[in-house]
DNA sequence: TTCCCCATCCCCTGATTTGGGGATAGCAAA
DNA sequence: TTTGCTATCCCCAAATCAGGGGATGGGGAA
């Protein structure tokens, strides 16, 4: 079974290099070749590719836009981006939009075979300059990826319903209403929560139990 | 200039192998190679490597724990995570705690002597299942990376610094002193605050504040 | 059974916040 | 100059919150 290829590229030139890389490979098919993205869904629809070969720069719509909506559409689709920029934004963009890969145009004719044939077998091509960009950015976020080992401050689960009131921004009188209790109940397990959680105000009840994702 | 080398693996054949495998290179050079990571930061002291090989298990303290403490304590060493194993719990470990590339073991003949070439010239090696996990998981946290379109609520300098004081938990009072503000100006803040942000509470609008950023 | 924790409620007093009003001065754009 | 926005302040009345008690019943552990 061939794997069929369809490329964006909004540089001629770059096109047809790129079919020409492609049909040194027997199982590489080239089903379609465009110069824009704008009807990019319905080409897909038309040709069916199993891997696009995506530009990030051309006219009207972006490579990224474009990701996103094939992703959409066709999930199954691998899609690995190419581009002469390694701007932090555009690759993130392509990443979380759904690129599969993202190579460096410097690197297409050393690299877009293999790549593609990484593709085919469950890999992720990146240039190296994005692989690392990309593991820095994973480190910089890992404080939200695997947040910090929260203290435990032995909340009731009484006391957690409360708490996830207050963070709604209700009143003790909304809050009683709300769990079906007492105003006064309401303010017990409040007076509580300010113990275990050592502040004395709803405010830093509230900051805390947001940052520390206690609700 | 040559490219000094550390190996960390519990396996006596594996350092064996590796070290003959890199010695075919000439500019590497293996300055050291250790069975176990308890003593890493007084052996890399010594025998100061630019590059570090990692294997995940090892007795003791797991290469997660070491890569953690020598990027701590030498952030300009690039360690290279090794293991047979590609559980995602360890992946994403061992990235946050500072790996700059992680490849699977049975990727090391073909694929190591490149891989540390590509660490030396600023790229990051993966193998490409471990790849396309890292994009993966950008892509599941994107939501956490790039957060949702933030409405901008036209808050004023001194509203904002007001906002700040009252996510960490001052009350109108305090803020004065800490703004050298008057009590009543602080209160005409929030009153502006509460228009602009359409809430009626301190805890929404301590809430609002966080799970948006807007501080 | 007794002891401890939890959830529920109550009272009182003082502090703080909220929701309406203003007012003044500075500064920049129209 | 007038207009608009910002930052600063003021007053009053009502609502809400904070801190200090204390009480009751129910359930589980010792």
């Amino acid at each position: 079974m061939n794997l069929r290829i369809a490329i964006f590229d909004d540089n001629k030139n770059i096109r047809e290099s790129i079919s020409m890389l492609l049909s040194t490979e027997v199982q590489f098919e080239v089903v379609g070749s465009f110069s824009h993205v704008l009807d990019c869904l319905e080409e897909i629809r038309t040709c069916k590719p199993d891997i696009v070969l995506m530009d990030i720069e051309m006219p009207g719509m972006t490579g990224i836009e474009a990701v996103i909506k094939i992703k959409k559409e066709f999930p199954h689709i691998q899609v690995l981006m190419q581009t002469v920029f390694e701007d932090d934004d555009r690759v993130f963009d392509s990443i979380c939009g759904g690129a599969s890969g993202y190579i460096l145009k410097n690197f297409l004719n050393t690299k877009l075979v293999d790549s593609i044939k990484e593709l085919q077998y469950g890999g992720s091509p990146m240039s190296p300059s994005i692989a690392r960009k990309v593991l820095n950015k994973m480190q910089s976020v890992a404080s939200v990826i695997k947040p910090e080992e929260t203290p435990d401050y032995h909340l009731t689960a009484r006391e957690k319903d409360v708490l996830s009131c207050l963070v709604n921004g209700l009143s003790y009188k909304m809050i009683g209403a709300e769990l079906n209790i007492g105003y006064e109940t309401v303010r017990s397990h409040v007076k509580k929560i300010y113990e275990k959680l050592h502040v004395a105000s709803l405010t830093e009840v509230v900051a805390k139990a947001i940052n520390q994702r206690i609700v």
